[in-house]
DNA sequence: CGCTGGTTTGACTCAACTCAATCTCTGTGG
DNA sequence: CCACAGAGATTGAGTTGAGTCAAACCAGCG
């Protein structure tokens, strides 16, 4: 991990289950995942709930808060996590004194506005089934660009209702949903968390093709 | 428009339907929609089409493609456009040697990702007919943001064929859902084009705010 | 031992899809 | 000047994917 030596840093430590950032405030924070996974999310008035992504290890958090002063959505940690605390209102000073940091945040940027057009696509154009299969290879992807795999099975820690809410699915037909692929082989559910069992099989069946490794900065 | 020295420069014009950015394309160029309404799309293998976002004036284009190579999505011209072109290779000398124009690039891409979670909420949760009231007022929103409405009504230039694809729906049930919007007197349906008559209703309908107006940097 | 949160299942309903025609422009060639 | 073609918009009929409701199941835990 870089040092940015114009930083207060500091470290959190936040419980599964916990809430990071709350939707309409403001946090004088800006962090960095360095363990656990969460995700951010939305709700409309009536509490109708969408998870917008996953956040994982190496993944900025509070980067709209910083740019435009109020978050626009929420986050919650899945496990315990470790997040690297800035001081959100050093932003542009880092811009300033160190333009390769400035790039690489846009870097991370461009990153997240990628997988939210693959999201995008999934949601409009994709049938139930495929949506399923192609958000547990995401999550797979993702984590396996970590190193997180090895040879052992992937746990994805989210309940089915989290997979209804990133899915856009209720949580009856996203039951169902996941069921025909753990029929397929392709998956097995367990107690809260998800087993990927053929990674490239969910690939196929949701017609997605894994996105090329890329030099991921470290900020 | 700020002077950008290091920056090698020129002016596209792009005619109506004209595709400006394709999928899996290594583009030298950067640019920044100086008139004129695109949208960027992403389709999958056996052709279903999702449109992600459109692009008005003050927007950049290929940022993606800049940062990371390959274009993941395509980008088409809804009306006659005007673009400022940049050399993509130059992008991080701008970071190096205008650090202010660094942090407004990333400014824009964070602008970006609030709509796309805006979109994704929408596709994810709301109902066709909130979904179509949402993508409406969002647009109208977005243009008179850009100071184009002053007294008279807007004109939307997309067809239901584009409205459907950005709200993830068959042609037949765009067509039905912008009927009842235009009973309700929210919208009328033109020739290839849709006028808004009444924004608050239609935010009203999607119970969606409009964002607080932001100052935007001019790249 | 009885909660509680998470998962499962079945029955019924309804929103959205497909198929199939029709209609209306607009531009074009004869 | 008219016929025809093509793109976009409409409409109706029948089908189906996904939602709702409701009940049951299951494991961990105070």
């Amino acid at each position: 991990m870089r040092f940015v030596s114009s930083f207060k840093r500091g470290e959190l430590v936040a419980e599964a289950g916990s809430t990071i950032l709350s939707e309409g405030t403001h946090s004088p924070h800006l962090y960095t995942v360095l363990s656990g996974w969460a995700f951010r999310f939305k709700t409309l008035p009536d509490g109708r709930r969408q998870i917008l992504n996953y956040l994982l290890p190496g993944d900025l958090l509070g980067l709209q808060g910083s740019i435009m002063g109020e978050m626009e959505h929420s986050v919650e940690a899945l496990t315990t996590m470790v997040l690297c605390v800035f001081q959100r209102d050093k932003l542009d000073s880092l811009f300033e004194g160190h333009p390769g940091l400035g790039f690489d945040v846009t870097w991370i940027a461009a990153q997240e506005e990628r997988m939210l057009d693959e999201h995008l696509l999934s949601l409009g154009r994709r049938t139930a089934l495929e949506r399923a299969a192609y958000l547990l290879a995401f999550l797979h992807s993702r984590a396996e660009g970590l190193g997180k795999i090895s040879d052992k099975l992937l746990h994805i820690p989210v309940t089915q209702q989290h997979v209804a809410d990133t899915l856009g699915l209720s949580i009856v037909h996203t039951n169902k949903t996941l069921r025909k692929l753990a029929e397929k082989g392709l998956i097995q559910w367990l107690d809260r968390s998800c087993e990927i069992v053929d990674a490239e099989g969910l690939r196929e069946l949701a017609d997605w093709e894994k996105p090329r490794e890329r030099k991921r900065p470290l900020i």
